[in-house]
RNA sequence: GCCGGCGUAGCUCAGUUGGUUAGAGCGUAGCACUCAUAAAGCUAAGGUCGCAGGUUCAAUUCCUGCCGUCGGCACCA
């Protein structure tokens, strides 16, 4: 027996939860109920990551604490986490004061590492907006697209940096463990850039009293930590790092869910930060891809955002979690729409599982006499497993689906609806062996479809035709 | 601009270490059945495997160019 711990990473709170946030829950839950499920220990955390300059600025723009307006959203990604059923362990959000700690502590290692040192750091600055701008706020010329007469500003002022520059070779070495991260293609590119350019410093601290918004730096009141530096650290923290270390011990290092754009923060930064404290790196760094929608970028300003809790009430939590898991690419962007969710939902659930369901029980229920007795226990298909495994939860499904068809082709082929009526006995079987093998679907849609799975497994248990799974759409 | 990925049936994708008739699911049309949520089953239509060259006895599969598309080019998280 394993044990695996499984995380994803925070989502920050500047937003209602999004298609983006769901696809990685969902994703990561099925992993950790299917470890469950094969019998491993399992640690699966989520939570919310409150600290910087834009929740601050948010918070600040709706009259609010920064601690209120984070409470706020940190209970909306709560309700998230019931809408979609996660089955996860932890929560843990980066104002609790067990993070801030083990923040602190962590900070405190990397010093004495020698890996932090004081710097001047360039703040570009936009008169205009009386605003900090990144590069990538900036039009081609330099200059902010709000306020394009006025000469952006560069203002110095000085702040901690983490010696990233350091750690170049010892990543490199990391990189080239297979599966570190999957997949390979998406470190190709921080490979060839550390070949390349080489990595430099990144500041990791703010003034407070500019932005006063996060961790204090441990012995300098001027300066609180850069959300980055502290939000990183919840993967440690959230096991007990560092006061129950018997805990931490237990469960890492970490297989972590990210998306691609997390790519550098995750497998690079967050790397060397462990390797600067002395601590193990995580164990596999999966990488997703987005989901779009309409072949569309999700974003507001095109009006295209999709509410999770809208899917939820129009199709039920476990039709959502199969329309991201099943439907969607593990490694590349999917695409999505409230047309093809129509489609899955009726040509796969209605048709497909629920009815199969409905036509074996409904034989079940009137023919056996007996209940199906439960098996001891029951071998996972390997095919089945290791796609879980490569993180190929569509191919995971499509295994689930390929068994569902098969019980439909047989029944069309055997015929046991005629057979009961001429040979009674060879006809109870037949529907015997047919409820054998709906119960083992239903096992196989434990980690995908929670719900649907102990609906299945408890109606072939006792012997009763369920209601509708999947009830039919209105038109 | 530089670097990298991708471009296969209406849609979503699989596949070919180069070799006879290129696959699946959905959708569509027809047949037929009745245990079931007017469902399932069977059959069929539908592809110059982005475009143009090159290498080869042979390319959708290798090479080059082009077009289209997506991403990275670092301190927004």
């Amino acid at each position: 027996m394993d044990r695996i711990y499984i995380t994803t990473t925070l989502p920050y709170v500047n937003a209602d939860p999004h298609v983006g946030n769901v696809f990685e829950f969902v994703q990561a839950d099925a992993s950790a109920r299917l470890y469950r499920l094969l019998g491993h220990e399992v640690l699966f955390n989520t939570g919310t990551d409150e600290h910087g300059q834009k929740i601050y600025e948010k918070a600040i723009e709706n009259n609010e604490t920064p601690q209120e307006y984070a409470d706020r959203y940190a209970a909306r990604f709560k309700e998230l986490q019931e809408a979609l059923n996660l089955s996860n362990d932890r929560f843990i959000r980066t104002t609790d004061s067990t993070h801030k700690k083990a923040a602190q502590e962590f900070w405190k290692l990397c010093e004495a590492s020698g890996d932090i040192y004081k710097k001047n750091y360039k703040i570009k600055y936009c008169v205009g907006c009386e605003l900090e701008k990144t590069d990538s706020e900036l039009d081609e010329n330099g200059c902010c697209p709000l306020h394009p007469k006025n000469e952006i500003q560069i203002i110095e002022e000085e702040n901690y940096f983490f010696k990233f520059s350091k750690y170049q070779d010892t990543l490199l070495a990391l990189y080239r463990n297979k599966g570190f991260v999957v997949p390979q293609s998406r470190i190709n590119e921080i490979i060839s850039l550390i070949e390349r350019e080489g990595l430099e410093d990144f500041s990791i601290s703010r003034l407070s009293e500019k932005m006063p918004w996060g961790i204090p730096v441990p012995g300098d009141d001027t300066q609180v930590m850069y959300v980055w530096f502290d939000a990183l650290i919840n993967y440690i923290s959230t096991i007990g790092w560092p006061d129950d270390m018997v805990q931490f011990e237990k469960w890492w290092p970490v297989i972590q869910f990210a998306g691609k754009d997390q790519v550098r923060q995750q497998a690079a930064m967050w790397q060397a930060m462990l390797m600067s404290a002395g601590l193990p790196t995580s164990k596999q760094i999966y990488i997703h891809g987005f989901i779009n929608i309409n072949g569309e970028k999700i974003s507001k300003s095109v009006g295209n955002v999709i509410s999770p809790f809208e899917v939820v009430e129009k199709y039920g939590t476990d039709a959502l979690r199969y329309f991201y898991l099943r439907h969607t690419h593990p490694f590349e962007d999917s695409d999505a729409s409230w047309k093809s969710f129509d489609e899955w939902y009726t040509a796969d659930l209605v048709n497909g599982l629920g009815n199969l369901t409905s036509r074996i029980m409904k034989l079940a229920e009137q023919h056996l006499d007996t209940p199906f007795e439960k098996p001891e226990e029951m071998s996972f298909p390997k095919e089945y497993v290791d796609a879980f495994k490569n993180f190929q939860f569509n191919q995971a499904s499509d295994f689930v689906w390929s068994r569902i068809q098969e019980l439909d082709e047989r029944i069309a082929e055997e015929e046991p609806f005629k057979v009961i009526k001429e040979d009674k006995e060879k006809g109870v079987q037949m529907i015997q062996v047919l409820t054998k093998d709906l119960y083992e679907i239903g096992i196989l849609l434990q980690p995908l479809l929670p719900d649907t799975s102990d609906l299945i497994k408890k109606a072939v248990l006792e012997n009763k035709k369920p209601k509708n799974l999947f009830p039919r759409l209105e038109q």
